[in-house]
DNA sequence: GACAATCACGAAATCGATTTCGGTTGACTC
DNA sequence: GAGTCAACCGAAATCGATTTCGTGATTGTC
């Protein structure tokens, strides 16, 4: 089959309709939509010669003349902010590209769209939900009071939120125990011989971390160690605040051996301070990030961190979401996830007396 | 511990119709519908009225109805693969939220599809236009021979690329000029006293790969230095890449000086090893990368890098995809963007003789 | 052989918007 | 006062699928 396509670039090929198809094939529209659906009411002689011709059109099927007679959209919704760096984010990303993926295994599609205006959050949701443009949302970053859930749950709208919320016990979400990885990170530097062990936190709008550092507060208990609010530090989960804060401890309290942050992003800020700064890590100061990016691992010295799979995140999500489109009960999708430490090198036992 | 509201999520609001605006009005669905839609023979007044009352209602409009109508889907489609790192690529997920942004300010949607399986990449793109999802498509990461884009081509799918290809004077594109970008950043190490500078290239199959290349062999040759095919190592855009080649430079060719990798990633994976072979960064190697990722600024060294703006390259595209989708030629929309040398602390004066 | 089930299929309605194609009304000419 | 022309609006068709509701042809039963 020769092919002189040139010129014929501009000549949309013509998509291919339920009509023609039954029209080649000399039956009624409902024929074939119920063969390629299966239906039990055709003949399977009937079914393979529908079928052999759809194939031979290239039939596929408009998706929104499904989409409207079905009421669905067959797309979930994720919404993200400039301010809280979206796609910027290392672990964000990666969690997004999981989704993707995990959404298609169910037959859905991710509809990704950036909010500029934080003021118009809100009626992003709403139109995109009105327009029928998604069946239902999955939410980042809860935020502590965080509107967009209640705003969802009135309307009934489906969502799962990654991160836990001061509504956590009336809708669906997913989360990593992040106050358990945080006393284990502490009971591990402990165990490593450090005895001032310092926080760079993260945003404090964020809700998980208040649980962060309740966790930070908890190992420190159990190994035995006294808490001093002077050695937790406010974030935001960048980069940038990891720099500026290890510079305010290195200030402040010298004698800080370890530190856990936030997030990996953080860790690496501080990281970077640190060679500035002279300092070596882990020799003189042990790091430890919270996530398990992939970059971590690439990171000079790779990052030890606590860490948790975005892929799992995502397949958990979407079986949540398809299951509250079908109408489960938010209440039954709650899964709590562990994060596991991975030792790498930005950690060591202390040196320092 | 349940709790008795559980019951009321369940019940959907439900989502105002057209039909119900004209009822509730008193008039025709057409004036309700060239009325939202501003048409010039629809009185003023009743425009009002018609505001008003689906204002009142909530009422918003299925875009699913419209979009099945009018024939087009207000969306266009990206996809990632697992094979090209996906959104795990910091650039790619940079570009990615950029784009969503800016194609939100001309009313369209991303779509956002992870490809499983490599083989199914073609059909997956057919798929998505025959069911109309999708109004067309922007292609990361080019490669050599991409099969994407005569497929695309020859259906007169809107497509947009980002980086030429083979068929560049047929497609619209976007582009950074790499091998400008490349040809002055070996200029510019050259010009801070190295002589030997080698490279860690990208993935063969992807187009601007040799792009990349012939900037660093006009770079050398600009700068009166010999070319010396071993200095220049194949890699794959990751980080691994830059580890790998590092060592490999390192037993292989001691005498390098400085490095210009690919992208960020192999930069930063170049680094990381060489701190752990105890080079220092820059003082006995140079270390040079490409894109100007965020995270590239918070690296340790802060990278040294060949900058360009994501959210200039998302913008552009968007233009020229809403220019494609209303039947613009593609041979009117080719764009190459500069990059420019972000000097940080990767890279100084060399100090071996 | 009459009657009731099954089986296989199709005509028409439906989803919710937009578009086509007029049809009224009223002002304005001559 | 008939005719013309805008200005405004509405009934019905349309987009492309699914669903409802039946109908005609077989098959099975007694």
């Amino acid at each position: 089959m020769r092919s002189r396509s040139t010129e014929t670039h501009k000549v949309p090929v013509k998509r291919a309709t339920l009509a023609e198809v039954a029209e080649a094939l000399g039956v009624g529209k409902p024929t074939v939509s119920r063969a390629l659906n299966n239906y039990p009411d055709i003949s399977e002689e009937t079914k393979r010669r529908v079928r052999e011709m759809a194939n031979k059109l290239g039939y596929v099927g408009s998706s929104r003349a499904r989409q409207l007679q079905k009421g669905a959209a067959d797309t979930i919704g994720l919404l993200v902010t400039a301010a809280s760096e979206g796609l910027q984010s290392a672990y964000q990303s990666e969690f997004t590209g999981a989704l993707a993926a995990a959404l298609d295994g169910h037959g859905l599609d991710l509809l990704l769209h950036a909010v500029q205006d934080p003021a118009a959050e809100i009626e992003t949701y709403n139109r995109l939900w009105q327009q029928v443009k998604v069946d239902g949302f999955v939410l980042m970053r809860t935020r502590i009071s965080d509107e967009r859930i209640g705003f969802l749950m009135e309307r009934g709208v489906p969502f799962v939120t990654q991160g836990r919320s001061d509504l956590a016990d009336r809708h669906a979400w997913i989360d990593i125990d992040s106050e358990e990885a945080f006393a284990q990170a502490i009971e591990f530097l402990a165990g490593q011989g450090h005895r001032r062990i310092a926080m760079i936190s993260g945003d404090p709008d964020i809700y998980s971390t208040a649980l962060r550092e309740d966790g930070y507060r908890t190992g420190l208990e159990s190994a035995g160690l006294p808490f001093d609010p002077n050695l937790i530090l406010p974030g935001d989960f960048s980069a940038a605040c990891g720099r500026l804060g290890l510079k305010q401890l290195v200030d402040s309290a010298s004698d800080v051996t370890a530190i856990v942050c936030a997030n990996d992003a953080t860790a690496m800020g501080a990281i970077s301070q640190a060679h500035e700064l002279g300092l070596s890590v882990p020799e003189q100061l042990s790091v430890m990030g919270y996530d398990g990016v992939r970059m971590a691992e690439m990171f000079s010295p790779p990052l030890t961190t606590l860490s948790h799979s975005a892929a799992e995140s995502g397949e958990r999500i979407a079986s949540m979401i398809v299951g509250l489109v079908g109408g489960d009960a938010p209440a039954n999708h709650q899964i709590l996830l562990p994060a596991q430490i991975i030792e790498r090198r930005s950690t060591g036992p202390t040196a320092k007396e």
